[in-house]
DNA sequence: CAGTTAAGGTTACAACATATCATCAACGCG
DNA sequence: CGCGTTGATGATATGTTGTAACCTTAACTG
């Protein structure tokens, strides 16, 4: 495997990986749980915990309060299956939920639209940087604002 | 000088040359500017900008509504006098005003403070792995949440 | 002087996030 | 069965962060 990739799942793939990690951590699949996943996964774009809450209570016919909805993404980004983008205080799925790394985004500020990129050589370069003055990593963040190719 | 490096100024010093930049920008030095510039450099952690608008109301007797401190930071950061620490939607003064990097950000969870570091290398290699995929970088956001050396 | 610009004030509102307590269903167990 | 416990979600309130719209003032200009 290089250190470079990329890698996408879409629907029912994903949300079966989604599934099967939260699974996997003791945690319950749950319908609205499920709501939840399926709105941000059906998104290229971080979507806020707002935009989640209208759109599952548009699916589910029945208003979800903003504070359910964080709970269950704060739940999503501890497991790894959503990634919050702090640059837009929004939150993305992952594409590859059982895989861990510090993932990199390119966020188009034309589109919206998020890429992501996993380069294990950078993202060790940045914790040994940091690790050099005696600060211990817990979590980089590491996003790229500019502009897409197609927006280009 | 070295790919790597770290620095510092104080006080007056700092001060003076936020000054000369602003200028040097064609914009104004004003009281108003000046407070906030020394609320902002007196803290070694980030603060939010609601933070600041108390602190300079307290400084100048008066209330200064959050706005007006918006109007401001925004302003300093647009001409690199302060960062903006996404992961934490707050400001820090930019220790060197006068020199443009893609800083890197270590930021303490325990007691909060921000550590500036530059490393040129890794931050062109971030931004030549965005050019790869097509990606036009215009702002690399590089913070890492961890644990300082004295907190630890 | 009138016209223009830049800085800042005032008010209102929108967007993002958390705290607290209540409800309800599922489970284990005497 | 009845009962206590746990985990998930609901309801409501509040706190924090960020913007928009419009106004006042001071300075400079012709
Ligand atoms: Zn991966
Ligand atoms: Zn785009
Ligand atoms: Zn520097
Ligand atoms: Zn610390």
């Amino acid at each position: 495997m290089s250190a470079i990739h990329h890698h996408h799942q879409h629907g029912v793939a994903l949300h079966d990986s989604a599934r099967a990690a939260l699974e996997a951590a003791g945690e319950q699949w749950t319908d609205m749980r499920a709501a939840i996943f399926a709105v941000v996964a059906a998104e290229e774009r971080p979507v806020s915990a707002y935009d989640v809450a209208d759109k599952v209570s548009q699916a589910r016919g029945k208003r979800v309060a903003p504070n359910s909805v964080y709970r269950i993404l704060d739940l999503f980004v501890a497991n790894n299956l959503v990634r919050r983008i702090e640059s837009a205080n929004a939150f993305i799925a992952n594409s590859h939920p059982g895989c861990v790394h510090d993932c990199i985004f390119l966020i188009c500020d034309s589109c919206g639209q998020a890429t992501h990129v996993d380069d294990d050589k950078i993202a060790q370069n940045v914790r040994n940087l940091a690790s050099q003055t005696g600060f211990a990593p817990a979590q980089p963040v590491i996003e790229v604002r500019g502009t897409c190719a197609d927006c280009d």
